[in-house]
DNA sequence: TCCAATTAATTCCGTGGTAGAAGTAATTGT
DNA sequence: ACAATTACTTCTACCACGGAATTAATTGGA
């Protein structure tokens, strides 16, 4: 077990790269004799070590910047939806290794316990510690309701960890995807953050303070009915325009069925849009326009500028961004600095990583393969 | 200056009121020998006191709680808005002692502090610390941009401050709020909620983790505008159905003048709703719906489940919170807790309170008059 | 009435994380 | 060659913290 401010150190190293034991010891409040105290066992063992950067032109003794060494850590994350596993193989700093997903057999915790240890045996060789991210509420690592699942308090860590003999976090989904963001994506640049994820469902999350809200409600989903467009088409539930009716793929495909005489896939209607469809340009211009209005409402909400986009429905960017971005800014209120919208393109690759990223926390939280790296 | 470890026992003994060291221990996370450290000089200094509790029932020996001396300390808090001083002066609990209000002559941040110094040293005696709110963008006590006032970088604090020679603290007004209702309301039993604020204008703040959000962002007043009925009337933005068109007071005041011969104020419109006027009932119905709406809304986006109403408008939710709560449960998503809804019905005082809440904030961080309390 | 049992709070003491002061290292510029 | 500059380490004292044992104040029962 770490102590706070060697898992400080640690983390900042592994998150901000290569970085001199000066700004290190600003970022995690330390003075300078400290930083030496805590690091030194480290690059004793092996896990830190220092880069031999040019750091050219500046006067004075040259700076001797801290890196994770590079081969350290391997990790599996896996989104389990309601019929594929997504599984991803990383490096300590979640960078993708391998990435493959396979349909789900059956629903059953043990049975999909099963699956995904044989999987996991399938694609990769060792790994220092698994993440499952899946959807719906998830307390302590107890999957107290997996909607897709329909599962209800199941402890599928401990399934998966008595199958494979390491340690295994689970997390909420957006939860999880938050985290990696916040480690290794917008997260590096700004303090807090409101994240929206559109592809099967509608997902919202929140950081704060450097923090990610991981309340009870941050896995329900509340946000994905917010009210968007008063006319818009019906969700499942009955609401009309609401985030989910207007910004799933299921929305797309059936606006746009209905507008043809065969049904389309989300892809095919964003690839008629971007071919000039008008039919295709009218469905994801309604999305894009709720789309802009949810990021205003987010970031006004959450008290937040930054906006992060990702989830595999984000092709919707690269056809109508700019329409996304004039919605936002219409409905930011007057006299404010513009929300700053970032998006991860990575598509559904990004729920694994942040499954990765999970277990990488888990990882450094408990100080495994710390201390006893060679 | 105080310690971290100081400054939590003294601000749970605060806030907690007469609270056993067990618990205190607990709460702070220290262990008890490390609190009976830390308690000791200030019980020397007669800060905090021991309360002669019956506390009766138990086995074992009584628990000798610990509170803060009761005449400890004297705030003053005012809240400026566009046309009036309103001030509010507390105890160190920030428990009102003396309210009372004027008119603003001018609008110079100079003419303001002198108004503002003679009209205190009217209402009371000498003062610990002094806090001052403003509407608008506050930044380390620096008034960016006060809204109601037109003032650009004006260090409102430091003319305070030249004038009575006690330290003044300026903060943005919703942002106070949130800080009082942190300490001695809501806070007390959830470590974050959402604030809402209906009044002449429409205010939204947000705790998270037990911390106010208090980025650029959360004095902007982002959150006024947020569309929540498509076809409701124009705010002065040209927003259509935004929750400054339906809950502030000039909102129901012109809507019940519309419909009438004459104009109204906010409050007898509302007396004439209870009354049973059909007109007014439509007035008030709507803003309760708009209400709900913007709580389900807050709820939802900051992934909290509890809501706060405060402000001097809040007249509206003894009238119609049924609805309110209806409108609310409406918009929350599936299957979630419902929204724990909190009022403030302290009206326009909840404001200055405010204030004085980050007043007393600001003494206890800096230490001053605990150790030299005699 | 005296003695467990129980809970509250304190005293004693060792540990460990921390930073200040001063020293060493490695570079540039003149 | 030597100052100037910046980066980092060694030495050392400190002090906040908590575990173990102790004292304090009550209830309940023999």
């Amino acid at each position: 077990m770490l102590t706070d401010s060697e898992l400080a150190v640690v983390r900042e190293v592994l998150i901000r790269g290569p970085i001199p034991r000066r700004d290190l010891a600003a970022r995690v409040g330390l003075s300078s004799p400290s930083l030496t105290r805590l690091v030194t066992p480290f690059l004793a063992s092996g896990l830190l070590v220092e880069t031999s950067e040019p750091d050219s032109g500046a006067v004075g003794r040259p700076t001797r910047p801290l890196t994770v060494r590079s081969d350290w850590g391997r990790f599996a994350g896996v989104k389990i939806t309601g019929d594929r596993l997504h599984c991803v193989v990383t490096d300590g700093r979640a960078v993708p290794l391998v990435t493959a997903d396979e349909a789900l057999i059956s629903h059953g915790p043990e049975q999909v316990a099963d699956q995904l240890a044989a999987f996991l045996r399938r694609i990769t060789g060792e790994i220092d510690a698994l993440g499952v991210s899946v959807g719906g509420v998830v307390a302590d690592g107890l999957v107290v309701d997996g909607v897709f699942l329909g599962w209800r308090d199941v402890d599928f860590g401990a399934l998966m960890a008595a199958r494979l003999g390491i340690p295994v976090v689970t997390e909420n989904d957006v939860v999880a995807l938050a985290e990696m963001q916040r480690w290794f994506g917008a997260g590096l640049s700004t303090s807090g953050f409101a994240l929206i994820t559109i592809g099967v469902g509608v997902g919202y999350g929140l950081v704060v303070d450097g923090r990610v809200v991981s309340s009870r409600e941050a896995g329900a989903g509340l946000a994905a009915h917010v009210r968007l467009l008063e006319n818009g088409p019906e969700c499942e539930l009955g609401h009309r325009g609401c985030a989910d009716s207007l910004l799933t793929s299921r929305s797309i495909e059936g606006r746009y069925s209905a507008l043809t005489t065969r049904s389309w896939t989300a892809d095919e209607v964003l690839e008629a849009a971007a071919r000039g469809d008008e039919a295709a340009r009218q469905v994801t211009g309604e999305s894009a326009l709720a789309l802009g209005r949810f990021i205003a409402l987010a970031a006004n909400l959450s008290l937040q500028s930054t906006v992060v986009l990702a989830g595999d429905g984000i092709g919707l960017w690269a056809l109508e961004g700019d329409r996304m971005q004039e919605a936002a800014s219409a409905d930011r209120g007057p006299g404010a600095d513009a929300i700053h919208i970032e998006v991860d393109t990575s598509g559904f690759a990004a729920w694994a990583r942040g499954a990765a990223v999970v277990a990488i926390q888990h990882t450094l939280r408990c100080g495994q393969g710390m201390t006893g790296v060679v």
